[in-house]
DNA sequence: CAGTGGTCTAGACCACTTC
DNA sequence: AAGTGGTCTAGACCACTGC
């Protein structure tokens, strides 16, 4: 079979070389948006394979954004929505130590008490309990790098009240300590606030961005932080987009 | 067949129950990271179905960065990587539109020429070409959001030479028409420059985001903008994160 | 109604890697 | 050497939906 030959020469798996000769074919405009791709009977019987490869190849493709896959309908090139992109961020001691300086970070309050109203709009938490609430700096080589302030709710995570988190910053232990799956970040410009330009010995007018991540898993919300992050040379870079439709 | 009535009662996919049963428990922590999942084939007799449907689960699970799957060493949950995570950057235009302001570009200059020292850094195209160089300014009610500047490759784009971008914005020609599978986004914060404040009314120290964007193809580099987003109140916002090991 | 994708099976061979 | 995942087959039934 050619399939056969095909598969000893270039040692790819079959779906992968279905995936990737439908990607360049969209990409290179030899199948336009809205354009109705062959069905997946026609696709199996053109690389003689069995439907459950192609099957593979589509799904993952329309995973991608590339494709919309309708019963009946077919399966369409998407339009490109460029509108929308995916982008890397980076917690403050990775993005230091990123950049070649050594990482320091230092607690400057640590507080423990009831959820108050601002907590739980942060937190998203409106069942009564208890918050800690800390308040430290990240330092990249001795400069000030970034301001954070966070909640962390101890009805979903007790042990956080224990910690001393003058030894381990927030964010680490949180990292080894609590399993999580969503959050929302939010990106913001910001001027520098007094207290961190006096730290940093920053203008008034620096510019800074704002970095707001709450985190919460299925059994409910997590943490609130802010870092107000100082470096103006500091950046924040996506290294690869794909196509995405929600 | 335990399955069979399973199916009728929740009537999901049996792929899918077994995933979101493998990422409850590593949500809850029974399965921590570093933990040794049960084989496939163990899974399989377990759910009473068949090895693919199992590995459908594990492979899409492993996608998403909470497993990570080896020959003969099995299947380990992931450390998590809350380090990373994926934000939607919208572009002006979808910006405006959303916070339900009408939206507008003016175009303020268009020039063609040969490819400068400066466009080929920002293109990242070495090769000798020309290219279109377009500044313009996106309105949200009549009040300035962003003042861009952008570089179109005529190399990857030749159309693009006979284009009038007064008529439509140049963000959204390119997205009809150029289909592209990489990117680079880059955010910083920013002061405002004269020039803009001067337009937009607003205090040499307000600070903004600014937003670098470079696209490419299989084909080439297509174009390169920077965004100089003035509204203090504009926010990036991601609604959904993935563990992300690359 | 008929075509399409969504899902699933019960096998199979192979590649890799640890044991 | 043996266990694991990676891939693939040649069928099958079903749900949805555009015609």
């Amino acid at each position: 079979m050619d399939r056969d030959k095909a598969r000893k020469v270039d040692s790819l798996p079959v779906h992968k070389v279905i995936r990737s000769d439908i990607e360049r074919k969209i990409l290179s405009n030899e199948w336009p948006p809205g354009f109705k791709i062959p069905s997946e009977h026609q696709l199996m019987e053109q690389y003689g394979c069995a439907r459950m490869t192609v099957n593979k190849a589509l799904t993952s493709l329309a995973q991608a954004g590339f494709l919309s896959r309708n019963r009946r309908g077919g399966t369409v090139v998407t339009y490109p929505d460029g509108h929308t992109a995916i982008l890397r961020i980076p917690d403050p001691r990775k993005a230091v130590l990123n950049a070649g300086h050594p990482y320091r970070y230092q607690l400057l309050a640590q507080e423990q008490r009831d959820i108050t109203a601002k907590d739980a709009e942060f937190l998203r938490e409106h069942r009564p309990g208890k918050v800690v609430d800390l308040t430290g700096v990240h330092y990249a080589d001795e400069a000030v790098f970034a301001w954070e302030t966070r909640q962390i709710s101890l009805t979903a995570v007790p042990e956080a009240g224990e910690v001393d988190f003058a030894r381990v910053p927030p964010s680490v232990w949180l990292l080894t300590h609590v399993p999580w799956n969503n959050a929302t970040h939010t990106i913001r410009a910001k001027r520098i606030t007094p207290e961190l330009a006096k730290l940093a010995a920053l203008p008034l007018d620096t510019p800074c961005l704002e970095l707001e991540r709450q985190t919460w898993n299925n059994l409910g919300p997590i943490s609130h932080s802010i870092q107000l992050i100082v470096s103006d040379s500091f950046e924040l870079q996506a290294q690869f987009l794909v196509n995405s439709k929600t």
